[in-house]
DNA sequence: TAGATTGTTAATCGATTAACAATC
DNA sequence: TAGATTGTTAATCGATTAACAATC
């Protein structure tokens, strides 16, 4: 990308996105800013300021076209490639994720499950053996991994976190309770599922429910 | 609270909270906002105007008492309650939640989970037997829920969100993929996993990996 | 007392919103 | 052509950082 976009603008892109399969599916196949800034609640101005980071994808007095918009985000979000992934720690959310099939059809594609625990090692999840971590290096070293999951606790997490980077893994989607330091080519992405628990209950009991 | 406190403010909380923790694990009385700043990897400014947003917890000339302000904030986050949660939809994420044992230890007590499918029903998950999803109200009605957990496909969120609402629960945990529509006083506080991993694709893909 | 560090005001920076000329 | 709506610049708003008097 040209210049720096800022963390606010990627972070809603995903629910642009999501608006805009919605809109498809709906068979609706042109959308203003003005229309979809109703139906997202946010300012119409904030939308064309966000797509206009990436592009000029409008057209002045008709709008946006709902399907080349959808197609030009699911490019910048790289939705338009597929991945390689693995998850370390074959616990309850590891499983969990294991699980979901939402993440393959997305091109998130699990090939590799890893945990320390000798009751999990053998085991089955969806057609993916869990593996004994002592595995882990091996794996990497003849498997091209895009993103690796981290569902362990914490002080395994750090020194996992050390290893694969050593290995060359660039993404880490992190569930574990914990910051990792990683150099600047490693990016994380955190799943503080704690967090956002206690964000809740601070809005709960401060009683103060202006506009979450 | 008096003045309204920004969501930017709320969501760094858990982070404090977090580090004073681990502070407290390590035998560390009292902190400067300085020396925290350094391990946090924030401005000693910033800290500063948080934590002022709630009180006057330091002190000039010696910084703050570590275990004083983990309790502070622990009170300010609300969990020096407890809260009674039920989970709606028993799937892998919300098996996982029921089973992962930490919420309770820091007062999130799982009371209830609810399914459609009948596979599930009747299903022990650490000591609780998943209910049919039709006894959800009956149930509601004479237990006080403090929170729902939504774990469940968007077009039953949905559906499922308006009887809860109805049966007065102000606080939902949300992981469906849909943005849920309630009144003023019902907070939700929303995990979107896809969004998260999207966003991290797009850090991945984007080839500018600055400071994120 | 002198040094350290807070709480708070002021300055800066960045993000959001408003406005409007360009143009389909 | 007239109406609609973009892309973009300018104005506003809010959040972060810097500075420093107060004071432990």
């Amino acid at each position: 990308m040209d210049k720096k976009i800022s963390l606010a603008v990627i972070k809603r892109l995903p629910r642009y996105y999501r608006y805009l399969g919605d809109l498809l599916d709906n068979g609706i196949t042109r959308i203003s800013s003005k229309d979809l800034s109703v139906r997202m609640n946010v300012t119409a101005s904030q939308i064309r300021q966000d797509l206009n980071n990436f592009g000029c994808f409008g057209q002045q007095g008709y709008g946006y076209s709902v399907e080349f918009l959808y197609t030009e985000i699911k490019k910048i979000l790289g939705l338009d490639k597929t991945y390689n992934l693995i998850i370390i720690g074959a616990g309850n959310i590891g499983q969990a994720l294991a699980n979901y099939v939402n993440f393959q059809k997305r091109g998130f594609n699990f090939i590799g499950i890893f945990d320390v625990n000798p009751r999990l090692i053998g085991l089955n999840i969806r057609g993916l053996e869990i593996m004994d971590i002592d595995k882990l290096e091996k794996f990497l070293s003849v498997n091209s991994i895009d993103i690796a999951v981290l569902t362990l606790p914490k002080n395994n997490a750090v020194k996992v976190c050390q290893t694969i980077i050593e290995c060359g893994v660039k993404g880490i989607w992190n569930f574990s309770h914990v910051d990792l330091k990683t150099p600047d080519d490693v990016i994380v992405e955190n799943v503080h599922l704690t967090d956002s628990l206690m964000t809740l209950s601070y809005k709960l009991s401060s009683g103060d429910f202006s506009d979450f």
